[in-house]
RNA sequence: GGAGAGGUGACAGAGUGGUCGAAUGUGCAUGAUUGGAAAUCAUGUGUACGGUUUUCCGUACCGGGGGUUCGAAUCCCCCCCUCUCCGCCA
């Protein structure tokens, strides 16, 4: 959410950010309704302060006195004024509330102007996508792959995308997990095995409600919903609260299962690892002091990076263009992964700059020195990574000639040998 | 899942219909005192929104939501959470 204070003082910084990111929102519409509500809501208080003033008065009468009673007759007419403004003030509210919740967060300067994926600007590439294994291809075709990913089984016991890792699969997985979540600790943030699923206010303090409840799995009693990504317990972890100016910036990380409904997608895009409705990932969170926000975006890419740089692999980072950054981002990059055999780019990573307006939906403050007063936090977060595509470009890129897939010399200690075998 | 107790400011803890944003204690901040410290004394010490704007003023907030009433921290209803006991269970 804006600051309904940016939108009053400065409209046209909301009316650049809407259109660079080539979103259609009725600003006036939003003013229009923000200056109702605030007419508004001065005349409740005027009431509601007429009554409080009358209530004193009547604590002095003695009751049942004549004065007393018509008191209470001229104030139940008030009361009654009152209790149908009030009503009215909840409906514009909750209109104001919601039309609020549709201005986006604003890009920052060094965004990108463009509106589709194609416009994201190429940041930087890293290691060569020619000097993959020549027997690199589709995972889905290694032979044997079937038996350490079984796709067939998982879709019996639940369904498409949910597949069981067996084997040498399963091991790789958590090897990958393990590596992702030392080299995070080692890094400063701090491990955090958080709830794998979350009430609505959780959902809706970091914006996947109510606009993207379909994109989550929930349970049928409890209100309760998958989390798709371990961003939303982890930036919840501090809601509603104020923490000391000393204690910034926190840094922390988590492994959890992620799940996602996503559905519509469909083609070579969802074929085997490449987008799974369950997978496994490391999420780095930062809650920062505003004037850090950008130098530590920049660590948190370069952490991620270095992760993709010690597995050997080919990538390269995208800096996201204003029409393709998400409507709660300030800046973000996308990390993407070199895959040999499929011959393409996969995501991997995410590492996105969310200013303010992540902390003022989830109100997650901290009490600056200067003036004792709270002030919002600047949150980010990045995947430090997501484990399936990974491991799609570590099959691939790394398949040798007699059908073995060499594990990078960082993972054979966690493996516990060099090479993985289908067999 | 069943029975009972409870949820008040940073913490402890009063308050059962009116002058209560809320006593008191602790903590914290500033000042006095001191060679310095402790102790003591004094003053101050929440958040949000709106109006105004170097000052201030108004309104709201006593777990959350709804109701009764001229008026609710206080009465009624629903929900959430914590604790104790029982049941169940890894």
């Amino acid at each position: 959410m804006l600051d309904p204070k940016l939108l009053r003082e400065s409209p046209e910084l909301v009316r650049a950010a809407i259109a660079k990111k080539h979103l259609d929102v009725d600003l006036d519409a939003v003013l229009a309704l923000d200056a109702q509500w605030r007419a508004l809501l001065s005349e409740v208080e005027a009431l509601r302060a007429k009554q409080k003033a009358a209530n004193n008065e009547m604590a002095a009468l003695k009751k049942g006195s004549p004065e007393f009673l018509a008191k209470v007759q001229e104030m139940k007419a008030v009361s009654a004024q009152v209790k149908a403004e009030e009503a009215r003030l909840g409906e514009v509210e909750a209109k104001w509330r919601g039309a609020m919740l549709t201005l986006p967060n604003i890009p920052h300067a060094s965004v990108p102007e463009g509106r589709t994926p194609e416009q994201n600007v190429v940041f930087s590439t890293h290691g060569d996508t020619t000097a993959v294994s020549p027997h690199a291809k589709s995972h889905w075709d290694i032979a044997g792959f079937d038996r350490l990913f079984d796709f067939a089984r998982g879709a019996k016991v639940t369904g498409a995308g949910f597949p069981f890792y067996v084997g040498d699969g399963a091991r790789l997985v958590r090897s990958l997990i393990q590596f992702f979540l030392n080299e995070a600790s080692r890094a400063g943030y701090q491990e955090v095995n958080p709830p794998v699923v979350v009430n609505a206010a959780s959902a809706t303090a970091v914006g996947q409600l109510p606009d993207k409840e379909g994109m989550m799995y929930q349970t049928v009693e409890d209100q309760f919903y998958l989390i798709p990504t371990a961003e939303t317990p982890l930036t919840n972890f501090f809601r509603d609260e104020i923490l000391d100016e000393a204690a910034l910036p926190v840094f922390r990380c988590a492994y959890t299962p992620c799940f996602r409904r996503e559905a519509g997608s469909y083609g070579k895009d969802v074929r085997g690892l490449n987008r799974l409705h369950q997978f496994d990932k490391v999420e780095l969170l930062k809650w920062v002091h505003p004037s850090q926000s950008y130098v530590e975006l920049d660590s948190l890419r370069d952490h991620a990076e270095n992760l993709l740089r010690q597995l050997e692999l080919p990538y390269r980072v995208l800096l996201m263009c204003g029409g393709d950054l998400g409507f709660t981002q300030a800046k973000k990059y996308d990390i993407e992964v070199w895959s040999g055999g499929q011959k393409r780019w996969l995501e991997v990573s995410s590492c996105s700059c969310f200013e303010a307006f992540q902390a003022r939906r989830a109100q997650i403050r901290f009490r600056a020195k200067e003036t004792g007063k709270p002030e919002l936090v600047h949150t980010l977060n990045g995947s430090g990574l997501a484990v399936p595509r990974v491991l799609a470009a570590l099959l691939e890129n790394n398949l040798q000639a007699d059908g073995r897939v060499r594990i990078p010399t960082v993972l054979v200690p966690y493996f516990g040998k060099e090479y993985l075998s289908f067999a």
